[in-house]
DNA sequence: GTCGGTGCAAAATATTTGCATTGTG
DNA sequence: CACAATGCAAATATTTTGCACCGAC
């Protein structure tokens, strides 16, 4: 997520209230690198404000993600929830089931969104980029 | 699916037994375009194989996603399964909900598993490509 | 005949929805 | 003080699991 404040400006632009559970998912979302679930970001938020709902979280999420705060992570078992909305790609070891950020050349990302244009005449918004495979941690012992 | 006979060789090899639950998945999905739901590829096994439960299909759709004879795709709601193995992207469309094929240069998929290996030091062993952006029938109309 | 495979039913998990209540602007 | 937003509970959807029975090899 690009900054909180920013984050803020454009909840109010949308016309949406800032009550403190958009503010506290907002503020343990930001500059978290570990892909959370809805449910971790749930019981994070309710360090701050005793009470919310797992539905509020979600709404919540599926609000930051329209507005292009944050990005929603179709992965296997469920949804993860990513601050950093600039491409980049995700490997995910099968065996520890760890999520590791990737960067990713502009230049590849450009390729398949003009590729997916040019194949099918689509206007594309953004993409997810996954990548399956054993991670240095798992892997063959040396 | 690269060829019906080619998946049942795998299934012996692999120590499996070529039931009649196997052979119809395999059947009904080797061709197949349309990223069918287990529930789909469960009701199209039916007509061959009366009294199939969903979870036989299931459990035969991981088996051949192990085997690599199909691709489970992780899309938003629920798995997806297709019978295409080699590299492609998929679009898909927030409107109509529409999956479209989008070929991709193998140059491309290198570059990624590449960008991943060296960013993370992982084994990749396949990926998933996901654009999002409304499709050419949903788009503005001209 | 053996042992893997299947069907059924129930469980587990993830996400959505309706509605009364609350609190931001 | 209006109306959007929340919390709760129940509903929905998807996928997994355990076990008794069946059939491929």
């Amino acid at each position: 997520m690009i900054d909180r404040d920013v984050a803020f400006e454009r909840i109010r632009e949308a016309g949406l209230r800032l009550t403190p559970q958009r503010r506290a998912v907002i503020e343990e979302l930001s500059g978290d690198r570990s892909h959370p679930l809805a449910e971790d970001v749930a019981s994070r938020v309710a360090m701050r404000v005793p009470g919310v709902s797992l539905s509020t979280v979600y709404k919540i999420l599926h609000e930051l993600g329209d507005l292009d705060l944050i990005r929603e992570l179709s992965l296997p078992g469920a949804m993860r929830f990513d601050p950093d909305t600039e491409s980049h790609a995700h490997l995910v070891c099968p065996e520890c089931n760890d999520i590791i950020d990737v960067p990713l050349d502009p230049a590849t990302t450009d390729v398949l969104s003009g590729a997916a244009e040019k194949a099918t005449g689509a206007d594309v918004s953004h993409m997810e980029i996954t990548l399956y495979g054993t991670c240095a941690a798992c892997g063959p012992r040396a």
